[in-house]
DNA sequence: TATGAATGAGGATTCATTCAT
DNA sequence: CATGAATGAATCCTCATTCAT
């Protein structure tokens, strides 16, 4: 018998995984059960709901982002290096947790309506500020250009990033940090040949 | 009275605000008839079936997409020239379905899985070969820069792109024009001031 | 434009081959206008619903039915010439409505419990006691056994003249009063060889 | 609380009863759940749906009638003899399943166009042969009368008996042995009496 | 911890029927 | 006479959830 909070982890991950492939409301409870060799109705020993799966599967990945987040932001680095910074902690947050992220992208817009998920909107305004502050003091200081819509800049680079979700596979041809380097070449310099 | 094919055309429109809103799965049929002002049942006699819905949105949308692409890339522009003229060309499908395109995101990738949903599984491969084929003919051409892996700058230009639909709004701020001029800006100069 | 009695007997018709071939239930509206060459509202003009459809196409052939009996049964005959007369009369009927004997066959039993059906129940007890009757004339007269129970053969001559319509066609090898002849030789006189 | 098997025959059989009272089409989920004494939904926990259902009926019927007729067929009788043992076979098998054989009758004519009842087509046939050959050979060897049309008295016995189905009800005055000896007596000799 | 069986609230779909034109 | 469009009730089926064992 394993550990309570081991199994907990490893059906969130199984249900994660479905969650990020079908989709949450197309996942059945049933399927999620199968995936882990037992029945519907033995998942409610482990969890309150299918929500609540959902909820911790989210709000774990949202404490882990953070923390990365919360130490770059704290480390007092001009806005290039915050950016290129950040950057590689989104990729290294993928790479983890590919399918939160997945999940993620595809349903917290309309959970995010319910009470209980309040907490992604807050974190999306945090996100927000964050992003779009170190842009800001990039133009400022003269490191980004000024002759873009600022928050289209934001949109830009935010969804660069994160769409890469979508299509990454840990243990692909480059890692997290070399997707981030290249990401960061092309958002920074263009990927056109300078003349 | 409308007469029919307009009428199926604003059912079509009011179904795929719908659809982009909550999700094809999330969404009953029940939801798209009150938005319409009629009762679940009666939808029937327009379509076969919801399915039949989401399905007559995508090709009409993908139609439309391909008309103006397969122009572009008739006209046997430089590959600078026809990424700018792919991207504008976008940018203005997103303002003319922009229900059509989000749901394309969102939903394509399960939905191709299904005999009847084949064509988005094509389209995504003439998809591919049109813009990749551009990208390399530019490395090939010494306009685009040939130190970045190539189908990771794919993906970062394809998304760029269409991720705009989740956010995008009509009559917003810019018209599609201008945004695509933006976001080529980006995407070819970079976002970092040139020294 | 043909008169109207003649359109009603011409969409009941084709009602009725619908409803033979598929079942009451089983026929919608729509299948009948389909074969009728018109749209499913339109018959509403002509009947007032579907089951008066039925009502008019079981009544009409009992009508029939009972018409060719009553002439049968004030003959005057033996039992035996009756009996003959009335299996000979039954395959006329299944031959000018096959499918409304097929109808009846299938649907009576579950319709005779509806009010508006009653005299589908009257006429199955007028009809046993037409046929028993004659049967028990028959054993008394001493031209039927006397060995056999009597309900057990009433129920086998009846099904057997009856169950016919489910494979008879009209036009094909024999006709209604060559099958009677040789259904009466085997009902009468047996299949065995008489040694 | 039975277990397992022994419940899905059980609801099976309440199906059956219903399905065969009914007719297959007019018989609700939900009015078999009730005579089984539980919500419509949760019969789906035992069976995929209403046609898994009336399959299931109708294979284990005709997978226990050809048992016993294989067994009469392999014995090696005479023709009369073969088609007495299959008239009581089958009068023993309408007594067994009688809702089985009443849904056989109405149903399997439509459900055979679906490939998923491929296998009552195959019965038919297989059951025709076996039959129509068994009174071929009664015919040859001089114990069947030879001045019949073969495929009518084919029809005529078939008929006959299984009809029976529609107004048989276990338990009744005579059992299935005495109304097969009945049936073939007036079959073989007929109800004339003779000279 | 897990199972087996059931619940009950929908959800997509069908279909007889209506009715203005 | 017929159409086109809609109604509304009913139907099959799904699925999150419960609970006794």
């Amino acid at each position: 018998m394993t550990p309570t909070p081991e199994r907990r982890r490893e059906l969130l991950a199984t249900a994660a995984e479905v969650f990020a492939a079908q989709g949450y409301n197309a996942t059945t409870v049933r399927r999620i059960a199968d995936e882990a060799g037992m029945l519907a109705g033995s998942l409610y020993y482990h969890f309150d709901s299918k929500e609540s799966m959902i909820d911790e599967i989210l709000s774990t990945f949202l404490d882990e982002l953070w923390q990365g987040y919360d130490e770059v932001l704290a480390a007092g680095l001009g806005p290039r290096e915050t950016i290129e910074a950040l950057v590689t902690e989104s990729f290294r947050e993928i790479d983890r947790h590919r399918p939160a992220v997945a999940i993620y992208q595809k349903e917290s817009k309309h959970l995010a309506t319910q009470p209980r998920f309040a907490y992604l909107a807050d974190s999306q305004t945090t996100f927000e500020k964050a992003w779009l502050g170190t842009l800001e003091r990039g133009v400022t200081e003269g490191v980004f250009r000024d002759d873009l819509d600022i928050r289209l800049t934001y949109r830009f680079v935010r969804d660069t990033v994160w769409v890469a979700a979508s299509w990454y596979r840990p243990g692909g041809h480059h890692g997290p940090e070399e997707i981030a380097r290249q990401y960061l070449s092309m958002v920074l310099d263009g990927i056109a040949l300078r003349t």
